[in-house]
DNA sequence: ACCATACAGACCGACAGTCGGTTTGTGTTT
DNA sequence: AAACACAAACCGACTGTCGGTCTGTATGGT
């Protein structure tokens, strides 16, 4: 009846079909049997590739934040770079890649995220970010406070909470883009401004920098004012 | 066979209950049958109580961080207070309560927060605390701003984050101490003085106090350290 | 005696996960 | 190129357990 497929290209049809059903249904409320009609395939067919519902959302998770977890290491990598200039290049990056894709995925990573449908997503989202971002944002702090530029006794404590608060700020700005986009209300992406205004301020108060000394102006006047001009665009 | 006993003493009798098994296995793993053997009740006896396993939750954050709420709520109200005075009356407020109560309940707090076995019932406590704290602490920012001694553009940012890292914050506190008190470690007491002075700079530099402006020292130097010391004493 | 509240426990539908068996692709032998 | 061998992919009936329901009973107040 099936092909047979590759793994990967089983789970890419399994966690597609399961993206489905958690953004309407909420992660507790989705069934794996009706993730397994919606791809097409049995019950023993999941269980072969996945060996628990759980297991399905680990992969999910990596899939969704697994690119801007190489985007920052990558960037720490680099050697020719200040931890300023790593912190805006990152800004930048991150930026760029969701301006390309937010558009695309506004809704339904906004449905997946809205009413706390998908609590243990979240949390699994948060546990790897802590895992995999914090250290290196550590490092970056750390490199910052060296070259003098940040100014902070609480290096290790900074890092964890940047990358709390940046979790949950990113989540906050999908399901605003989404509203924005739905309803196609300029007010809102003044909050969304005023959001990543105040996101950045709270970096450069709590690390000592100069007024200024992040890329406000390309989040806010380029990327930013773009994407929502796109918005605007495709809907108006 | 069993005495009828009043609504609230069989609830508290089934949240006692029902918390030392969240402790152990998590929410989602706690069976309500568990929890009606652990209480000596039946099914039945249980939903005459609660509709659902979920409104047991509920009362639970209710009972949990309620007296929070209510503390919050009082000082606000007071008018002869200015907004700097009501925020360090919160703190000091807020470290008696709690210095009273984590010794006996750190343990069985701790268990409960650790290892996000109860991801649902943080993500209740926090919606409860959006509800009903951001907006008075919001109100206490604008009061703080039109006082001159806060300055901030973001006053709801402003509260909403901190609420939110105020619970995190909580959480880890709270684990941190029965930490400390389990293996009688007194350089864990360094890390906990170190998360609340990072919290208290967090909240100065973002607010644009003056340094020294919150009562660090009596946290400090006085509640958390005789906290430390009670720790000690009791064990060591 | 009457009624509302508090409780008991058999029962139900739905769910995550299992298990024995079947199909399908792929290399290997003849 | 046909026959064979083997493993990975897949199927779907089945199971144990869970949250929640339902019918019936005991109890205390009026």
């Amino acid at each position: 009846m099936h092909k047979k497929l590759l793994p990967t290209e089983r789970k890419a049809q399994i966690i597609q079909a399961a993206l489905q059903l958690f953004a309407v249904k909420g992660y507790e409320n989705t069934t794996v049997s009706s993730i397994i009609d919606e791809a097409g395939i049995s019950k023993g067919g999941f269980y072969h590739h996945y060996n628990s519902k759980e297991e399905l959302l680990e992969d999910i998770v990596r899939m969704l934040i697994g690119d801007m977890v190489d985007i920052f290491e990558e960037i720490d990598a680099r050697e020719d770079l200040t931890a300023l200039e790593k912190t805006n290049e990152y800004i930048r990056k991150v930026n760029a890649y969701k301006g390309d894709k937010v558009i695309e995925t506004a809704a339904f990573l906004s449905e997946l995220y809205s009413g706390g449908k998908n609590v243990q997503l979240e949390k699994k989202i948060y546990d790897f970010a802590r895992e995999h971002v914090a250290p290196v944002m550590e490092k970056i702090i750390l490199q910052g406070v060296k070259e003098g530029t940040f100014k902070t006794e609480y290096p290790e404590e900074a890092a964890e909470t940047y990358v709390k608060l940046f979790i949950m700020h990113q989540q906050e700005m999908t399901d605003l883009f989404y509203e924005a986009l739905r309803e196609r209300n300029k007010e809102i992406l003044e909050t969304i401004k005023r959001k990543y205004r105040f996101f950045q301020k709270l970096l450069e108060d709590t690390l000592g920098l100069e007024k200024g000394s992040l890329v406000v102006e390309e989040v806010m006047g380029g990327t930013a004012e773009s994407m929502c001009d796109k918005i605007m665009g495709l809907k108006g």
